[in-house]
DNA sequence: GTCTATAGCATGATAGAC
DNA sequence: GTCTATCATGCTATAGAC
């Protein structure tokens, strides 16, 4: 599925269209894992896994994953402790779900944007693509950067290859938009991802300076595409 | 207190002349808790603590601070519950411990360099001094990065003045360069923050790609001062 | 200074009523 | 589908012997 956006979209623009939205998530991870999830798909069903996962980031922030008790998180959703083993197996299903979220994301974005003509459009598109969903799904994302060296083994090795991939990608576009020194392709998209993840795991600084996010994507395409045209010339 | 090095100075030289580091920590920590830390200043005190914060990098990297048990330290270390409370007086005596190290050691990173001839080379040696030392410290910044959120709120917030005051010096050694659009350089300074700290976040990503630290610092150093150049000359 | 033993309580998960 | 009640376990922290 490819998306249509015009250069340099914005981040309203990016809202429109987006096929993955904070409203559809839960939908997502009920068809993704309705083995586990033992209560039918009624519409409070729905509304009470929402409730979970927003309470989830909530606590989690504050105390850490493995800080928060499975009976804080009943307080803030209303359920009781009988009632939220209908919709999770285990306090560790409850991460993997949200990890698997963000797994399913990052392998979309740069398959939106293969389509475009030129690989330096392809590059800034890519880039403000993952700037602009992570802002849409924030808490999603900061959970994953924070807490998946807590999970398992196997979970682990998921994030990295997934985070790795995406890295890969960018590498790949920096190549064909002139980088040809391979070494220095990858270490400059291990700069962007860097980038890219302070505006989800440093939000306070930047809500400090009163940044927008639209600022914050000009900046970082900016810094990621420099010099760059001049090797497109040559 | 200055360090004397030369221009685009490498690892080896700063860990030669550099004031803090592993072997320091302890006696430090030791003269800024002595009143917590009931055990005498002997040799086997000593090397209880460095095991101590050795076996809290080890454990918490694998199940965050909160999901650390002190039995799992104790075991780790060798020693038992009653004589860990020896050297600490709770769980979150440690933490703070090890925040105070971090806080201690970037207050005086910009110091070190204040007495260079020029903006661009006070920049360049700021930038690649908080690199070099967070290399000798990895697990110290680490430990802060992944935990200053789980902590108190006052501990939170000193955590992040202290983040914010090192990147207010590189925002202003930004302006000093030329580059004189204020929040141009508040942004460039927060970018610069977040390549740094991937360097000792994502450790295993340049691990795996075989990026030394000299190469890394010579790479941040690059994008961090593009253009900059240009704008002296003017 | 370091140990063993234990107090006192919170945790993840489940059983069974309705 | 959701509740209350309860289980077995593991937790931080301390008391007291040596």
């Amino acid at each position: 599925m490819y998306l249509t956006l015009p250069d340099r979209f914005t981040f309203a623009q990016f809202k429109q269209i987006t096929p993955i939205e904070p409203s559809n998530l839960v939908a997502l991870i009920v068809e993704r894992h309705d083995q586990r999830i033992t209560v039918k798909r009624s519409a409070v069903a729905q509304e009470n896994l929402r409730k979970i996962f927003e309470s989830t980031f909530r606590l989690a922030n504050k105390v850490g994953f493995a800080g928060m008790t499975l009976r804080d998180l009943c307080r803030d959703t209303g359920l009781s402790m009988g009632g939220l083993y209908g919709y999770i197996g285990s306090k560790d299903d409850l991460s993997a779900m949200i990890e698997d979220v963000i797994r399913f994301t990052s392998e979309a974005i740069p398959i939106w944007f293969s389509a475009q003509s030129s690989a330096l459009k392809r590059l800034d598109s890519t880039l403000r693509g993952h700037i602009f969903i992570s802002e849409l799904l924030r808490p999603w994302f900061y959970f994953v950067f924070m807490e998946s060296r807590t999970l398992s083994a196997s979970q682990k090795t998921i994030a990295r290859s997934s985070e790795m991939s995406f890295q890969d990608e960018l590498s790949r576009l920096f190549v064909e938009a002139g980088l040809t020194d391979i070494p220095n392709a990858q270490l400059r998209a291990a700069h962007c991802m860097a980038l890219i993840q302070d505006w989800y795991v440093k939000r306070w600084k930047y809500q400090q300076q009163q940044v927008s996010v639209d600022t914050f994507a000009d900046s970082v395409c900016r810094l990621a595409l420099l010099n760059l045209d001049a090797l497109q010339d040559a």
